[in-house]
RNA sequence: GCAGAAGUGGUGGAAUUGGUAGACACGCUGGACUUAAAAUCCAGUGGACAGUAAUGUCCGUGCGGGUUCAAGUCCCGCCUUCUGUACCA
């Protein structure tokens, strides 16, 4: 019988969902049918945006990853949760609401559909039933639900968690603000209990939100009027909008924003008790960007900056050591001081710096380090140690957002200051003690004693931190400061595909709907487009107002701001709905909580995640952020939600290249060219990949002259002045026409465009038409994508898992090519002929008791694997099944003892086969549950060993010798072999090395 | 610039604590079966040199050093590629 993988893969599919045969129970469900005693074991992918291409051979590589594991621990006795969903609202969908009139919801479904399908075909082991899509009413009802829990929390930094607001209004209430230690935003003033007493409901309300998570503030953004629009950095091309290359602004938006700074410390911390790639954790670090210092006050002198208030330029240093060495300060150009200190004499040059730097984007700001520029604002600071006049500049070197916009420039120390001090002619006093700082600052804090410095003089670096932010504290100019990169994260955003706030604004302030009326559901809009005077898309909802009555939503008309009003236009951001998945996942379908506590307590956490390490500061960040919000909230037993994590490699496309020749009429005057035009009209000509073009001057030129008008032609016969010139360009070819032996398929290629229709080729000696390859990113412009379908349609769903693991380590990034694919295939024909020795290849197999060898070979394969799996080292698990697969056919091996284990084994990598074969063995459930066999050390016990004997570390000859001979037997019977004497030639050798059951090396 | 990962035959890759470099697979070459092709099966396949041959010698894991009886693996110094990040005071 014939390995007929179509026919197997559709029924095996078919036969696990009919069945349910992955569905994860939980635990009250369990109790029920009284199997509770399997221990929880959690297999998550990240989930997949379900965008209009489809899936692409890349997609799957960590989702095969992760179903061998989860269907390995199935076999280990595990109750798996293996879930699947979409991360189903985003931009692409919009952006084709916006071309067509097509609400997204109708594309993403039609997406969700086409991804669904393609799932299926490959045979994993999700649980279905737990399906969750983020733009599903029912589901973001949940991610509305967090918001308003993090609306309704502040963080208490004594307990060092989060807690809830009403507390704080407890504490306000009761002795005011003066003793309370929290995350707040920075522009809190002091207030007593009777003030805050005496405060309107709107005033405190005011001050609350300074405290929330998640609160509104202003934000500077980067505005695109035109699209109305608030861009991302890589949206953003040489300062205009990478779609369209429209101008953007720098402006300031009333915007939603979490205070994941408040966590800022715990994220850190927390990377030291989970698993994960170290590259990863580095990235987080980094992008957290602890850093430890000062805060130092730097008084404006008044007198000379004009003005008669007291003012006072903070800057955070993490080098107060060296603040002996300040020549001047400098602002951002965005700094508020800067208007206020600017001298009538500098306002005009002061006036046009600024102007220019804001329309620079930070992105452009930040990739132009070479030009130095800044001006002097007139304005003089005190130096609070030395007393001594440091003038104020501004420089675009300065950021506003880092930091409080403002630094101490040190030059001798700090480069960037150096190189600003030498640009305009500053000062650059040297501290340090007998270190050369004419050419460039010197940064090594490691190895250099402060000098010139009064009471730091020399100290090194360590000795004299503590001893300056002493005095800083002790002198009243400041405090000893641990600063963090990270900063607080925008969470609105001005698009129509994206969670609804559960917000409505009362007097301009921010309420709430209460949790009992949610979700609020998407309201629909006539245009996907923002509205004309700049506002958000919801904007052109009519029916968006909240009735605090009826609670509900209701039209636009009844605002009346007594009792209805306005909603929130904005939506949530992309990474809201990928925030707390993996908890809903749990309990995925229940209405009244967003998890059970039975259920979380049950799954706890996820064991094993998987996914591109493109998220490394985004979704990873935000979700550990929202996991120890709903921690310190008792919402959750775990504050970090995934105990291992695994990036997979990306895949990369192989494109394919044509040669094309491109003809151009030159002119000549006098034997001088005149001029050169491209010729159209002639059809394009291609040349095979090993074919000169310099062969074929004649062919071409005859091929154009067919084409060109008579005139062109005449005067080419003729005369001396016209020239075919030909060049040739390199143009992408879909690779779906191209075989892996890089021919083309003429004919498709052909009809692939309307322009290469009567196209002429020329070809190899063989009369094959080869193509050129590279490596590039698998996308549709590039014409390398290639969809797993094709391959399950040609060579099945097994061998497809098979081929992607066998591709190479699941972490590193890897070239599609499927040149190998025969190879998995013809292994997975072997291993159903192991089992079908029977007359016309029936299936067949003996009851009769296997061989050593034959045992031998099933253990070793069993070690193997399971090591394999447990260190995610899948290619090399296939290998080892090849191997085996080799050897017990070899072996004619048809013993029920060894095929049957042979099955569960390979079940996780190719479920489909090891489910039929499973069957054809006589059994009627499914092999998914079955036990692992149990590997036996006994069958590789061996008596022997051949060992490789070397002369100065060059392996020469093998020599069999019986395992429990001693160190002195084994060098006794190499040196008695006459292959040694045939080496040593006479020589008598220093030193004879025995490791016993590895290696003989003869030195001399 | 900084951080991280990687560099091994024609190709993808293997070598788990330093111990036989190139497992397994693709490709290629030759052969069997076939009218033929496909499929399948068998044999060979890092390079150079010597030999009719069995075989032997030398060179070989990005480059240059080092440690060791022994280095793809450890140490020092470089080079290249990829990924991430961007003046972080």
């Amino acid at each position: 019988m014939e390995y007929n993988f179509r026919e197997i893969e559709a029924n095996w599919q078919k036969y696990w969902a009919e069945n349910e045969t992955f569905k994860a129970e939980n635990p009250a469900l369990s109790r029920a049918e009284g199997e509770l005693n399997k221990p929880k074991f959690y297999v998550l992918d990240m989930f997949p945006y379900p965008s209009g291409a489809g899936l692409h051979v890349g997609h799957p590589l960590g989702y095969i990853a992760s179903d061998i594991y989860a269907r390995y621990k199935r076999h280990k006795g595990f109750n798996v949760l293996h879930p699947q969903g979409y991360d189903s609202f985003g931009l692409p969908a919009e952006q084709y609401a916006i071309q067509t009139g097509q609400h997204p919801a109708i594309t993403t479904e039609a997406n969700i559909a086409t991804y669904r399908k393609q799932l299926d075909k490959i045979g994993f082991s999700f649980d279905w039933s737990r399906e969750v899509r983020t733009s599903d009413p029912k589901y973001y009802k949940w991610t509305q639900w967090i918001f308003i829990q993090l609306f309704n929390s502040y963080y208490c930094k004594d307990a060092d968690q989060a807690r809830s607001i009403s507390e704080l209004e407890e504490v306000f209430t009761a002795e005011g603000n003066t003793r309370i230690n929290a995350a707040c935003d920075d522009d809190v003033q002091t207030f007593t209990a009777e003030d805050w007493n005496s405060f309107s409901e709107e005033e405190k309300q005011k001050i609350l939100l300074k405290y929330r998570l998640t609160y509104l503030s202003e934000t500077e953004v980067n505005w695109c009027p035109d699209l109305g629009t608030v861009l991302a950095n890589d949206e953003i091309v040489n300062g205009v909008s990478e779609r369209g290359g429209h101008p953007v602004v720098r402006k300031k938006m009333k915007q939603w924003s979490m205070r994941i700074t408040a966590y800022a410390q715990r994220l850190l911390d927390g990377l030291n008790k989970i698993d994960w790639p170290q590259p990863l954790k580095d990235s987080q670090t980094y992008w957290i960007g602890r850093s430890e210092g000062a805060m130092v006050s730097f008084p404006v002198i008044p007198a000379e900056a004009g003005i008669s208030s007291r003012e006072n330029i903070s800057v955070f240093t993490t080098r107060p050591d060296t603040i002996f060495g300040v020549s001047f300060m400098t602002l951002a150009p965005e700094h508020e001081l800067v208007s206020k200190i600017t001298t009538e004499a500098q306002k005009a040059e002061v006036e046009a710096y600024v102007k220019a730097t804001a329309k620079r984007s930070e992105l452009d700001r930040m990739a132009d380090v070479k030009t130095i520029s800044g001006v002097f604002t007139g304005a003089y600071a005190l130096h609070p140690f030395t007393g001594e006049k440091v003038q104020i500049w501004i420089g675009d070197y300065v950021l506003a957002s880092y930091g409080t916009g403002a630094v101490m420039a040190v030059p001798c120390g700090d480069q960037r200051d150096y190189d600003f001090a030498k640009h305009f002619g500053l000062e650059i006093p040297n501290i340090f003690q007998d270190v050369d700082i004419s050419e460039e600052a010197n940064a090594d804090k490691d190895n250099s004693i402060i000098a010139n410095s009064d009471f730091l003089n020399g100290l090194p670096y360590k000795k004299a931190m503590k001893r300056i932010i002493y005095e800083i504290e002790q002198r009243g100019f400041g405090y000893g400061k641990i600063n963090y990169r990270l900063r607080d994260a925008v969470f609105s955003r001005q698009r129509y595909w994206g969670e609804p706030f559960p917000v409505y604004y009362k007097n301009g302030l921010p309420q709430m709907i209460d949790e009992k009326y949610l979700p609020l559901e998407l309201p629909e809009v006539e245009k996907y487009l923002p509205t004309e005077d700049g506002k958000p898309p919801l904007g052109n909802a009519t029916v968006w107002a909240w009735d605090t009555v009826k609670n509900e939503v209701v039209s636009n008309e009844k605002i009346n701001n007594e009792t209805v009003f306005p909603l929130e236009l904005n939506t949530m951001p992309g990474w809201a709905g990928s925030s707390q998945y993996f908890n809903r996942y749990m309990d995925s379908q229940n209405e009244d909580e967003i998890f059970s506590q039975e259920a979380v307590n049950y799954w706890q956490d996820v064991d094993l995640y998987i996914g591109g390490s493109e998220h490394a500061t985004g979704h990873l960040l935000y979700s550990r952020f929202w996991q120890k919000f709903m921690f310190d909230r008792g919402f959750v037993p775990k504050d970090e939600y995934a105990k291992k994590l695994i990036n997979q490699g990306m895949i990369t496309g192989t494109s394919a290249f044509v040669k094309r020749l491109d003809a151009q009429l030159h002119k000549y005057e006098d034997g001088k060219l005149k001029s050169a035009e491209g010729l159209s009209g002639i059809p394009a000509i291609f040349i095979s990949e090993n074919k000169k073009i310099q062969d074929y001057q004649e062919y071409i030129v005859n091929h154009i002259k067919k084409y060109v008008s008579e005139e062109i032609l005449e005067e080419f016969n003729n005369t001396n002045n016209l020239r075919f010139n030909v060049g040739q360009s390199k143009i992408h070819s879909d690779v779906s026409f191209v075989n892996s032996h890089d021919e083309l398929d003429i004919e498709a290629f052909k009809n692939w465009r309307s322009e290469f229709k009567n196209a002429e080729f020329i070809l190899e000696e063989d009369g094959t038409f080869k193509v050129s390859r590279e490596v590039e990113k698998m996308s549709k412009s590039k014409y390398n994508v290639v969809n797993p379908d094709q391959i399950c349609e040609e060579y099945g769903a097994d061998s497809l898992r098979l081929f992607e693991m066998f591709l190479g380590p699941l972490e590193q990034s890897k070239p599609w090519k499927t040149s190998g694919i025969s190879g998995v295939y013809s292994f997975l024909k072997k291993l159903w002929k192991l089992y079908h020795s029977g007359e016309n290849g029936a299936f067949f197999v003996s009851d009769d008791e296997p061989t050593k060898d034959e045992f031998k070979v099933l253990h070793k394969t069993i070690k193997k694997v399971e090591d394999d799996i447990e260190n995610f080292s899948f290619n090399t698990s296939v290998s080892t099944f090849m191997i085996a697969v080799n050897e017990l056919t070899a072996l004619k091996c048809n013993k029920r003892t060894i095929l049957e284990p042979l099955a569960i084994i390979i079940e996780p990598y190719a479920p489909h086969i090891a489910e039929e074969l499973w069957s054809k063995l006589g059994h009627t459930t499914s092999i998914s549950t079955v036990d692992f066999p149990v590997f036996e050390p006994k069958y590789l016990v061996e008596s022997s060993k051949e060992y490789p004997v070397s002369f100065n570390g060059k392996m020469r000859f093998k020599i069999e010798l019986p395992l429990d001979l001693t160190k002195e037997e084994i060098e006794a019977a190499v040196m008695a072999h006459e292959k040694t004497k045939e080496q040593l030639q006479g020589r008598i050798p220093k030193k004879v090395i025995v490791v016993p059951g590895k290696i003989v090396n003869v030195v001399g």
